[in-house]
DNA sequence: GCGCGAAGCGGAAGCGCTTACACATCACGG
DNA sequence: CCGTGATGTGTAAGCGCTTCCGCTTCGCGC
């Protein structure tokens, strides 16, 4: 079924469908014919056939470090609350936290004439911001702050900062259980402001104990384990998300210690996870959804033409609760 | 830059380079003349084009219910592994438990000519079995047995038997806590199963507690919440899923409940939070990742012609742990 | 009555690619 | 020396669509 049987049993020409579908410009006549055929047979046009004469493919391409996350799933639910009402289509690409992938994915959906990237970024090194120089498709980074590219990214530092600052009580031997610097959100920056709030609180430098793992319960629960062996003397435990946070809890329990009385622990992201666990956690609530229909709003705009970069940094609410003794 | 470009460049008309870059039947000069010329302009040829001339996309669509779940990203990983290995790139389509927004992927899919579609199932009703019959893209369902179509789905009522059988001592007042029954699998089959093997225990219909939510923490922690309150009397908890599990032990703590002592808790998944709670929770394993890899094989099976529908049963491993009595 | 702009429509080109077909070349056996 | 099969290459058609262009028709003002 393609445009020329519809002509043809609409008595029209292919141009008036086609002008039927697009732009308008048809009599009410033949528009009745035409969508009445239409309905009749189910016409659906091929979208290979638009793109490739039209060169837009109606189509966004979003890159994911990781598919089983909370976090990265609610910002592509924002992602795609823009962007399906806009008439686009969601397309992901999953790279399971594997930098070569996103980059080759970064030319894969390029190609696939994509009409633009939302890439939701973990680490973003030279071989990157070479790739992203290279697009010549519109494209925005959700997660991380990158010059002179459109982006949206959380106060990570302020955030963590505020955690830290807010541990009640005498906490001179922190930890903090993070992951890679290689990101400079999740990673590096969280990690900073926790050092910067405990040295603002006369916390000597050497006696914050620092771990870096990955994104994961298990994980948190090997660093809290292996900070709980080395330095029993442990009294705090700033955590980059909820998940390591949740780890920590898991060890903190095998190792017999209190949570806040002996160790005070903080996560970040306010995940379901969050909640769940006993104490509930101290935690920072992202608005990631927000965040996901931030960076679909301005990725619309670059398709309309706005070039110039821009940066939204999201805000956030802390959440006190029961990981954290609170005044 | 197109494949003229190329054919000027490299001195050889465009049909050879077409020839290079598919079947072969092209000499080693012109081969080595078009090899340096695409490797210095870094051409690729338009997907949309080969699609459009060909009819073949080297799409897969996977429809997927929750983008944010353990077992579905680990069944879209195995899918991954097999599919790329063939050439195909897979595109995610994100359904948010939205039956309508699922039917309405299964024809967008189609229409935008993927070559073939795996769905995720959760609910698969009378609307689900219309629009696939109507479908000419092979497909295959995994989650869900379904008569007559390709399949892979776990077994779940044996799963759920076994792991009711293993509840150790005098569950006489037991609970499930479980899905909707127009989930076939997750819903229905796991309720049946723990209702026969209760029965098969001389356990009274009647003493039997039945909630049903949705597959989250926070719903099984109101679900085992309502059930305390109105049952305090209740031994043993079976969950649909460890989701649901986890909440459990969140309300059970609550309650001041010693698990495994006074209430036995299982799920079914062994995902990451079931070895993160404390106790750590019984349940099954699946092989999730392993049920992706099969219906992918199965879709290239159909891809190549095989008509015949096939279905597949995966197993399952118990695996008892901490929130239950294991004599 | 005529010119003119707007509305409505069809013809035809062409997006970038594959592939049937025709043709050319070459080695080889009869 | 010619037929033949294998190998290699180019020509051209056409996948399904949009859109420029030009033609017709019609209403309206002069």
């Amino acid at each position: 079924m393609n445009i020329n049987e519809i002509a043809t049993l609409a008595g029209v020409s292919r141009a008036t469908v086609s002008r039927y579908l697009n732009n308008g410009y048809v009599s009410e006549q033949k528009r009745a014919a035409i969508a009445r055929v239409i309905g009749e047979t189910g016409y659906v046009p091929s979208s290979h056939a638009q793109t490739l004469r039209t060169g837009r493919s109606h189509l966004v391409g979003v890159i994911i470090p990781k598919i089983n996350s909370e976090s990265v799933s609610r910002m592509v639910a924002g992602i795609t609350d823009v962007l399906e009402e806009s008439g686009y289509h969601v397309v992901l690409a999953n790279t399971d936290n594997d930098d070569e992938a996103e980059i080759q994915y970064l030319r894969v959906l390029a190609d696939r004439k994509v009409d633009g990237i939302i890439l939701i970024a973990t680490v973003l090194d030279d071989a990157h911001h070479a790739a992203l120089a290279e697009l010549t498709v519109p494209h925005v980074i959700l997660g991380q702050r990158a010059a002179g590219i459109t982006c949206v990214y959380f106060d990570d530092y302020q955030a963590s900062y505020d955690l830290t600052q807010g541990l009640y009580g005498s906490c001179d031997h922190p930890a903090h259980l993070g992951v890679t610097d290689l990101d400079e959100a999740a990673g590096r920056l969280r990690l900073q402001a926790f050092i910067d709030a405990m040295e603002a609180e006369d916390v000597k430098r050497e006696d914050m104990l620092i771990e870096r793992g990955e994104f994961t319960i298990e994980s948190g629960r090997e660093m809290a384990a292996r900070v709980l062996r080395e330095h029993p003397e442990v009294n705090a435990m700033v955590c980059a998300t909820d998940s390591i946070a949740a780890g920590a809890l898991a060890a903190l329990r095998d190792a017999g210690k209190r949570v806040p009385e002996d160790v005070q622990v903080t996560g970040i992201g306010d995940t379901e996870i969050s909640r769940a666990v006993y104490p509930s956690l101290t935690t920072a609530h992202y608005h990631y959804r927000s965040s996901g229909r931030q960076a679909a709003s301005l990725l619309l705009a670059a398709l309309d033409g706005d070039s110039t970069p821009h940066e939204v940094r999201m805000g956030y609410q802390l959440l006190l609760r029961g990981s954290t003794i609170n005044d």
